[in-house]
DNA sequence: CACCCGATTATCT
DNA sequence: GATAATCGGGTGT
C-alpha cells in the first residue's frame, strides 16, 4: 500500500519514527527500459521549525528550504558539500509551519545492479548507507525538489510503500538517538534507526545492515 | 576499526 | 566570503 498524503500530516518526529521499515520505491527510465529500485528505510531524522536550531527552516523561509514550508507529502531535496543531494519528505502537524524527515539510510532490495552503476561501486554494503549515497543510488537530484509523493496523480515514479519483507515480519525495533552531522540542536533525540530482533528472519538481505545489526 | 581531512559548489549573510 | 543535515581516502592503532 502506497502511503497517502495524510500519513505525513503528524508531528515530524513521529513520522520519522514510523517511516522505519517502510519501502522507498523509485521507477526510472534507464536507456528506454523502465526499472524499479526499492529499499527498506532503516534510518531517518526529523527536522523541525522554530523549535529546532538544526533545521534549515529555523531562520525562516528561503529559496532553498521553501519546500519545508509547503504541503506535506512533497519532497525536499537539497544540495550539500558541493557533491551530494539529501532526500527529505515534508511532514508536520497541521498547526506547524515547517518540518521534514531526512531519509538517512535504506537497505537495498530491488534494482541493486542499477544502484551499483549509479554509485560507481560493486560494494553492496556501501550502496545506500547514508543520505548522499542513497540519493545517488536512487538517482534523486534537485529536479525532484517539491515532487509530490503523497498523490499518485501527481507522480507515479517516487513514493513510499507500507509493505515489505521486513515490515511483514515486524521483527525489528526502532531505536532513537541524537542526530548527527549538526552542531546545534544536538540534545534532541530525533534520529531513528532500525534494529532487527532475529537475524535469521532476514537472510534474504545481503548488505551492510546485517553486519551492522549482528 | 577509529579518527582526520580535503573535495567542491549552491546557498545564505 | 563562509558555510554545509556528506563522503571517501589516508593514516595510525
Amino acid at each position: 500500500m502506497r502511503l497517502e498524503r495524510s500519513y505525513f500530516e503528524d508531528k515530524t518526529y513521529r513520522v520519522a519514527q514510523s517511516l522505519i521499515g517502510k519501502v522507498l520505491v523509485r521507477y526510472i527510465d534507464f536507456f528506454g527500459k523502465y526499472q524499479k529500485l526499492t529499499g527498506v528505510i532503516t534510518e531517518t531524522e526529523a527536522y523541525g521549525y522554530t523549535d529546532d536550531p538544526a533545521s534549515h527552516a529555523f531562520k525562516g523561509k528561503t529559496l532553498r528550504n521553501e519546500a519545508m514550508f509547503g504541503e506535506v507529502g512533497k519532497l525536499y531535496v537539497y544540495f550539500i558539500y558541493g557533491n551530494y543531494f539529501c532526500l527529505n519528505i515534508v511532514a508536520k502537524s497541521r498547526d506547524t509551519g515547517a518540518g521534514a524527515v531526512l531519509i538517512r539510510s535504506v537497505e537495498p532490495l530491488e534494482g541493486i545492479g542499477l544502484m551499483k552503476i549509479f554509485r560507481k561501486t560493486n560494494n553492496i554494503s556501501n550502496l545506500t548507507t547514508g543520505p548522499g549515497k542513497l540519493a545517488q543510488a536512487f538517482k534523486i537530484t534537485k529536479k525532484h525538489n517539491n515532487l509530490d509523493i503523497g498523490d499518485k496523480k501527481n507522480n507515479n515514479h517516487i513514493y513510499i510503500e507500507d509493505s515489505s519483507p521486513l515490515s511483514r515480519y515486524h521483527n525489528f525495533i526502532v531505536v532513537e538517538s541524537t542526530r548527527i552531522g549538526i552542531s546545534t540542536g544536538t540534545d534532541k533525540k530525533w534520529r531513528y534507526l532500525m534494529r532487527v530482533k532475529n537475524l535469521s528472519h532476514y537472510q534474504f538481505l545481503s548488505s551492510a545492515f546485517l553486519s551492522k545489526s549482528s
